[in-house]
DNA sequence: CGGCTAGTTGATGGGTATCAATAATTGTGG
DNA sequence: CCACAATTATTGATACCCATCAACTAGCCG
């Protein structure tokens, strides 16, 4: 095992964090507020409301139902997934703050579910007010494709992080992914605390706690990270991580 | 093995056809032209020329290029995919008469690499001549978004039959895919022509050729499907094919 | 502090990637 | 139009990864 990158994780860090390891989007370039002015941003606000879930695992909607908003995350995390045949799903994405959700089918119908990993308040614009809201305002539309956009790359990724690799490195791509999130630098290693259990990093893998925990348990033994506690790993060798998600 | 649905391959072939597995959008819904309105439609093909490429495999352009173009398949298949190191690459999608791509990172640069895959003619839209025109007409616009709103939910698609099923089952996914756009029905099955070597079925499918042939040989020996030649097989068991991909 | 859920670790069988060899198909030039 | 070469597809054998089942441990919340 070559060490001759141990020495710098700073600047590493850095590398992950800003830029991102190939074209991950920088966080919060999809947050349709940041990205309006000031008189659409009011007219957002003023069709919007926000609702507060309390608890993890709340569902906001299921796949099936009626669509009659758009969603957008104030605070906390989102899961949107599929179910497969009553037990089984499939993570399709993690959502954070600034993150919109709610994608509809050609029938009015929501595809996927949504529900919270933690909780959450989360922005709600009814669609008969948006609407019209859109027609009126190119540029609101043209966010919004930028954010469609955004999304579809992230899904192109998680395309080729389940094709191609095995779960040993599909794990380290999603854990850069979670840092590129929620990592704080610190002098001795990025500390990364998981908002989500094995269970749902299984089910966005595509495979099960066991192996997510076995691969946890290799990454210690090969020095790239140490767990804190179960939701909580430090990392001391972030350019070791990235050589195994490297594509 | 029951055979209780070996009887009425046509309406199971209706079924499949007309209005997909799950939420398989149909054929055609995705083509920009036939969404649009006349004038709209002149204005477009006032700015966009065709070019014609005469054989398979033939780059139309790569990731890290600088996007120029906005293209749309007047006739013949394209492959989006990604290359990881070297050899291993993953194909993102099959794009067929209709579809439009040139997916866009925010860097300006095109994320993903095109290429044909088989003789094809290509509509090409500048870009710096297309975006005016998107800013002027929020009609056009709003069609682009209710077409990546459609790739997304194809990619979202190809995520869930990644992660989740085997490969005989993914195998059976891709299957239903094709027949949507390129089955014929017949009086004694239904015929589909395969436009993609093995290979390109592998990289599509996270697997490998040998594992593609031996899914086909699988399903050979379970009645579900004959080889008439490598690339034109005949279903006589429909049903069977939809119970294996059923999700 | 006790019950409970979430997480970890261990053993085993099945699926599939890999390597290797053969067969079929396509393309090319005589 | 045929024959040969080159490519593509198929089939076989083997090793390895990982899902599954099971047992145990560690956090967590009342």
């Amino acid at each position: 095992m070559d060490s001759k990158s141990d020495a710098a994780p700073p600047e590493i860090a850095r590398q992950i964090v800003v830029s991102g390891a190939s074209d991950v989007p920088r966080v919060g370039d999809t947050r349709l507020h940041d990205m309006l002015s000031g008189p659409e941003r009011k007219a957002l606000n003023a069709i919007g409301s926000v609702d507060t879930y309390p608890n993890a695992d709340m569902t906001i909607f299921r796949e099936g139902d009626r669509a009659r908003n758009l969603y957008a995350i104030a605070s906390g995390i989102v899961r949107i997934c599929r179910h497969l045949d009553g037990l089984d799903r499939q993570v399709l994405s993690f959502l954070w703050p600034g993150d919109i959700f709610g994608l509809i089918g050609d029938d009015g119908l929501y595809v996927n579910c949504a529900s919270t990993v933690s909780a959450a308040r989360i922005h709600r614009f009814p669609l008969n007010r948006l609407e019209p809201m859109l027609l009126r305002n190119p540029r609101l539309q043209c966010h919004l494709l930028i954010k469609i956009n955004h999304d579809l790359r992230a899904a192109q990724r998680q395309i080729i992080t389940l094709g191609h690799a095995d779960t040993y490195h599909r794990l380290a791509s999603f854990l850069i992914e979670m840092i590129q999130h929620a990592a704080s630098s610190e002098p001795d290693g990025v500390r990364l605390r998981l908002p989500m259990a094995r269970n749902d990093i299984a089910d966005y893998l595509g495979t099960t706690p066991e192996t997510v925990s076995r691969g946890l348990q290799r990454m210690e033994r090969e020095g790239i990270m140490r767990r804190i506690s179960p939701r909580v790993l430090k990392f001391e060798d972030l350019s070791g991580l990235l050589r195994l998600a490297r594509r």
